[in-house]
DNA sequence: GTATGCTTTCGGC
DNA sequence: TTACGGCCGAAAGCATAC
């Protein structure tokens, strides 16, 4: 059975953190703005999270560290500012809840992106979507105050990667006409699921552009890839993604992550942090009512480089006692395996049982 | 050989 | 001069199962 002809739209909120803290404090326009995450270590110890164009410009980005962006913009009349997660979230939500009125389908990919199936809102038509779109845009200008910037295609892949073609505040449509030309110059790893060693791998083949890939012999690409990922190759390089626009589920694993005080390989000390961060962990699992199969650790070391560890419980579990007593298992074990000095842990629990299903399975058990 | 599941690392935001 | 977050899901790399 072919699949219905489908308009679907990403919606990518601009240097959203950033934005958001020149929406509420409007003197910060015109200048460098640096949202950033402080450890607490020491003054300026942490790193950028988002920054907004005009420091951009001055190479200041996502993810380099607060000291360096500093510099960066010594002499400039730069604002850095810390994180202020809840007030994004609430703004976010906000925003959410009008989009889904212009769509027939939400789903959101992170706090400030979101894919919208909007084949019957815009009559199945792309002039149509166009218009749904400026109407979003003026909308949430309007009522929020704030820009993003959109991808219009015939499936989320095409949505996603037309998105980042004019930003901010940019538009652009690519129809199933133009598909093919718009994908096939593209290098291989804009596809979702081409990582460094799958383009190492395609590159042997003499596969660089998405356009080669398309062109390739499928035969031969399930050989090397498998089955399953051949075929996803095939159909995604031909711009075929069937993939529906639907609200995601509950997460897969829930964790939580912190720098220490001071280095250490001090098991106690470790600990105590953890046991901070299995206290907020289980406030989340538990109102959702769920139980968790896996626990897992994960260290960053004085160099930086980082470790996790992981064990599949045999039966589930909902306490936070059992969190703590695997965490401390994996701790030591780890320990006894390295000799470098902790920096950051964290501690996370995963593959989770829904309430309901463990009902179930135990209504079946005394059935039988 | 291909699929599946588990664990660790990678990388985007 | 030294310096550096906190998430999450996807990818990768095995081991085992079919």
């Amino acid at each position: 059975m072919p699949t219905q002809a489908r308009i679907v739209i990403l919606v990518d909120l601009d240097y959203f953190f950033a934005q958001l803290e020149e929406l509420r404090n409007p003197s910060l326009e015109g200048k460098p703005v640096v949202v950033g995450m402080y450890s607490g270590r020491t003054e300026t110890s942490g790193a950028v999270s988002t920054s907004n164009y005009l420091a951009r410009k001055y190479n200041v980005k996502s993810g380099i560290p607060l000291f360096l962006a500093q510099k960066r913009l010594e002499g400039t009349d730069a604002v850095f500012l810390p994180v202020d997660y809840d007030y994004y979230q609430q703004v976010s939500d906000n925003i959410m809840s009008i989009l889904r009125k212009y769509s027939d389908n939400l789903e959101q990919a992170g706090i400030d992106e979101a894919y919208l199936d909007v084949t019957k809102k815009a009559c199945n038509n792309y002039k149509d979507a166009e218009a749904l779109v400026q109407e979003m845009k003026a909308t949430v200008k309007r009522e929020v105050g704030v820009t993003f910037s959109v991808g219009i295609g015939p499936n989320k892949l095409i949505a996603k990667i037309a998105s980042d073609i004019h930003k901010p505040d940019g538009v652009t449509v690519v129809g199933p006409e133009q598909v093919e030309g718009f994908l096939s110059p593209m290098s291989v790893d804009v596809l979702l699921g081409v990582g460094k060693k799958t383009v190492a791998k395609m590159s042997e083949l003499g596969i660089k552009t998405v356009g080669d890939l398309a062109k390739y012999d499928v035969q031969r690409l399930v050989e090397v890839f498998g089955k399953v990922l051949g075929v996803y190759f095939h159909n995604a390089a031909n711009g075929v993604d069937n993939e529906p626009v639907e609200e995601a589920g509950e997460a897969e694993s829930i964790g939580r992550m912190g720098t220490l005080k001071e280095n250490t390989r001090d098991l106690a000390v470790i600990m105590e942090k953890i046991d901070q961060q299995i206290e907020e962990i289980y406030k989340e699992y538990s109102t959702k009512n769920l139980s968790y199969r896996l626990v897992g650790i994960s260290a960053v070391m004085t160099n930086l480089s980082g470790k996790s560890r992981s064990k599949t419980l045999e039966k589930p579990a909902k306490d936070k006692e059992t969190i703590h007593k695997a965490a401390q298992e994996l701790f030591e074990k780890y320990l006894g395996e390295s000799d470098l000095e902790i920096r950051r842990v964290g501690v996370r629990v995963g593959s989770f049982i829904k309430e309901e299903r463990q009902q179930q399975q135990l209504i079946k058990f005394f059935k039988t």
